[in-house]
DNA sequence: GTCAATGGTTTTGTATACAAAAATACGCTT
DNA sequence: AAGCGTATTTTTGTATACAAAACCATTGAC
């Protein structure tokens, strides 16, 4: 709270949505915030555009600024979307991925495989974000990868309470092993089934990530 | 550029960019842009900010507004992407499509049809948009429909000059036929491929982008 | 002749002041 | 007492003023 750049400001009000400080729907006033981050209203409206784009808040002209956080159903179409687009890097990288690359997305996988041999899951959560930004690089589309990675992101909070479910991990893991074998094996179709497999939500891990859901609602609002 | 709402300021800068008044690269002088659209400085900074989520300009810190125009290559993996997420949308649609929604859609079609027979290439263009915007709303992913609107903005003016080539019209309306027959068939993986294939750049729509791409720039430089 | 330092100028970032619109509270009528 | 119209108060949107950083050109040193 003492440094005070415009990208500074919003992961502050970022953390106060994210945290729960801020309900769904509720309107951010400005003078209230300004004052709290010790800032004039003027860079507090720029960081309020910011995260507008991202999604996490919506400005409705002349009325104010409004947490919107997704619901379930929303949660769930964004996981749906990130399915087919890490679907797609993977049947591109099929084709495209050089031996350099390929090579690093193994040296991911087995770091990947390390952390869960220790049972490291912070690691593991770490290792394999790396494991998934190579993989959208490999696609050879820098457009797709940026557009992935803004995803990935913004998805972030509701993955690492996904991951925590048990057992989760070594399935993570197992999927990765397909992931990479279809990748090397060139066949883009498998490596597009086993992504969206991997990264969107169905059967039991509807249930599951609905369940932890509820607790981080809970313990928000 | 009598009217001076947020959103007017940026399709106003926006259409300046566009049209090659500015090149790319080029910076976006406050002073003079807010002189020119007879406001201060601090809606023109907030239209900036606009279009640097849309990601037309960059926002460097303590240095300026930069205009990022896309390149030939980039442009290319944006129509790529569109083109996968079009494919999702009639994937999708072709499963959960309501009655309703179904004859919304026929309708839009036939509009275009109306439109191609009075060779109305504005018409057409527009109600084309139509078509499209509700086909991203009958996949039934709210997430994938606004994402999907989003990069089909982004991508307006380039789409717009691609039309522009001989005979892509009709061909275009025969691809909508095919199209509309896989969502009415319930056939997700055809309707999946219609779009592909009417929305990516392949073949000799490569070369006529190409070779429009390089007019525009040529008159832009 | 090249490079670095320094002063002046431009330009961005932010605070503040003011105008217009929305929200709210109050009183009036029925 | 309920509903409507109006006055008051918030709150947003925009202009302007000012501070600080970046830019630029001139000058001086090596």
């Amino acid at each position: 709270m003492e440094r005070r750049t415009a990208d500074s400001l919003r992961d502050g009000i970022e953390q106060l949505i994210v945290s729960g400080e801020f309900g769904n729907g509720e309107r951010l006033d400005e003078v209230r915030l300004a004052a709290r981050f010790g800032v004039s209203r003027t860079p507090l409206r720029e960081a309020f555009q910011m995260l507008a784009a991202s999604g996490l808040v919506e400005l409705i002209p002349r009325r104010g600024a409004f947490v919107r956080l997704p619901d379930l159903v929303a949660m769930f179409e964004m996981f749906e979307v990130m399915a087919e687009l890490e679907a797609m890097c993977g049947r591109l990288a099929a084709r495209r991925v050089t031996p350099a690359m390929l090579a690093d997305i193994k040296a991911a996988a087995a770091a990947c495989e390390a952390a869960l041999e220790e049972g490291d899951s912070d690691r593991y959560y770490r290792e394999n974000g790396v494991f998934h930004h190579l993989l959208y690089a490999a696609s050879g589309n820098g457009f797709l990868a940026e557009e992935a990675e803004r995803l990935h992101r913004r998805l972030k909070p509701f993955r690492r309470m996904q991951l925590r479910v048990r057992g989760r991990m070594r399935q993570s893991m197992a999927e990765h092993r397909d992931i990479l074998q279809a990748i090397e094996d060139g066949d883009g179709a498998r490596a597009a089934d086993a992504l969206r497999g991997h990264v969107a939500i169905q059967g039991e891990r509807f249930n599951d990530l609905m369940a932890s859901y509820d607790i981080a609602q809970r313990r928000a609002g």
